[in-house]
DNA sequence: ACGTTATTCGTAATCACTCAAAACACCCGA
DNA sequence: TCGGGTGTTTTGAGTGATTACGAATAACGT
C-alpha cells in the first residue's frame, strides 16, 4: 500500500507540505492541480479539470478556477495571460523567467532571461511610474509550425 | 463651411486618406475610431464607443468592436490587452514601443525603448523557437498613485 | 444615379471567469 | 464522542468582453 501511493504519487509529500507551508488545507482538488500543472505547465482551468475529473470526478471546474486563484494568490502558481488566449497556470514560481507563445499553434515555452544581465528591466522611471515588474512575452512560430 | 470642416477634424481628411490606402471604405464610424484615439490612446472599446455615440448616436458597441478589429487588422491601430483588464487601442502603429501600466488605477502609458539597444528582443531562438516579436509591459504605480 | 460590395445593426450566443449561498469536511476542545 | 467553527467545495446563476450571423444599410466606382 506504501507501495502504491509512492509509486503514483512520488511528490504528493512535498505538494502536501508546499500547501500546508503556505497555510493551505491539503485537500484532493489542490493536489491534483499541483500534480498535473507537474507534467503539463501552461495549461488553461479548463485543460486542468478535464484532465484531474478522471482522478477526482466530483471537481468541478469552478471549483478548479477556485484553487488556481488561491494557489496563484499564495504564490505555489503563477499565471500567466498571453493575448486572445484563457489564462495559463504554472508551477516555476520566484525566478522571472519569460515565456514564448507560438503563433500557429499556440504552444508555451519558458525563456529564461535572455539578455545577459537584468530582463529588459528598466530600473529607471518612465513617464513619472515607479516600475516593479517587467513582463516579457516573445511571439514566433514553434519548431513544428515552421 | 470649409472652415467649420477644417476646425472640428483637422486630420479627417489624412484619416480618410489612411483608410483609403489599407483598402477600407471611409465610414464615420472609422473616422470617429480614429479621431478620439488620437485625443485618449490606450482606450478600451466600451470607452471609445461611449465618446463616440456623442457624434455619431447611431453606432453601435458591436460595430465599434468590429471597427476596432478591422482597423487593428488593417495595421492603422495597435491592440494591447494588459491583464485583467480589457483590450485596448492606440494609433502608434510601427514602431515597437512597450507600455506601463499603473497597478493602482490602470492608467497606461507609453513607454520607448528602455535599454540603448533593439528593445528586449533575443535574436536567438530559444527552444526551437523563431520569434519576431518580443512584447513588454512594465507593472507599477503612476505618478498620481503613489 | 445605380448597382455592387463592404459595412453596420441588432440579436443572440460564447467564452472565461466571478459571485453567492448552501452543503460539506476536517480539526479542535469539551 | 459529540458539537462548533473555520475553511473548502459545490451548485447555479450572473457578468463582462467579445464574437457570430443574417438582414438592413451605406460607401464607392462607373
Amino acid at each position: 500500500m506504501d507501495d502504491l501511493a509512492v509509486r503514483t504519487e512520488p511528490a504528493a509529500d512535498a505538494d502536501a507540505a508546499a500547501l500546508r507551508s503556505a497555510g493551505l488545507k491539503v485537500t484532493r482538488g489542490r493536489l491534483a492541480a499541483l500534480r498535473l500543472l507537474q507534467r503539463m505547465p501552461h495549461s488553461d482551468a479548463e485543460t486542468i479539470h478535464r484532465h484531474a475529473v478522471t482522478d477526482e470526478p466530483t471537481l468541478s471546474v469552478q471549483s478548479m478556477h477556485n484553487v488556481l486563484t488561491d494557489l496563484t494568490r499564495a504564490g505555489l502558481l503563477r499565471r500567466i495571460e498571453p493575448e486572445r488566449s484563457a489564462a495559463l497556470y504554472e508551477r516555476r514560481v520566484g525566478d522571472n523567467h519569460h515565456h514564448v507563445v507560438c503563433r500557429a499553434c499556440g504552444k508555451v515555452a519558458d525563456v529564461d532571461c535572455v539578455v545577459g544581465h537584468a530582463p529588459c528591466l528598466a530600473p529607471s522611471d518612465a513617464g513619472g511610474f515607479a516600475i516593479d515588474t517587467a513582463e516579457v512575452v516573445f511571439w514566433g512560430l514553434c519548431a513544428d509550425c515552421r
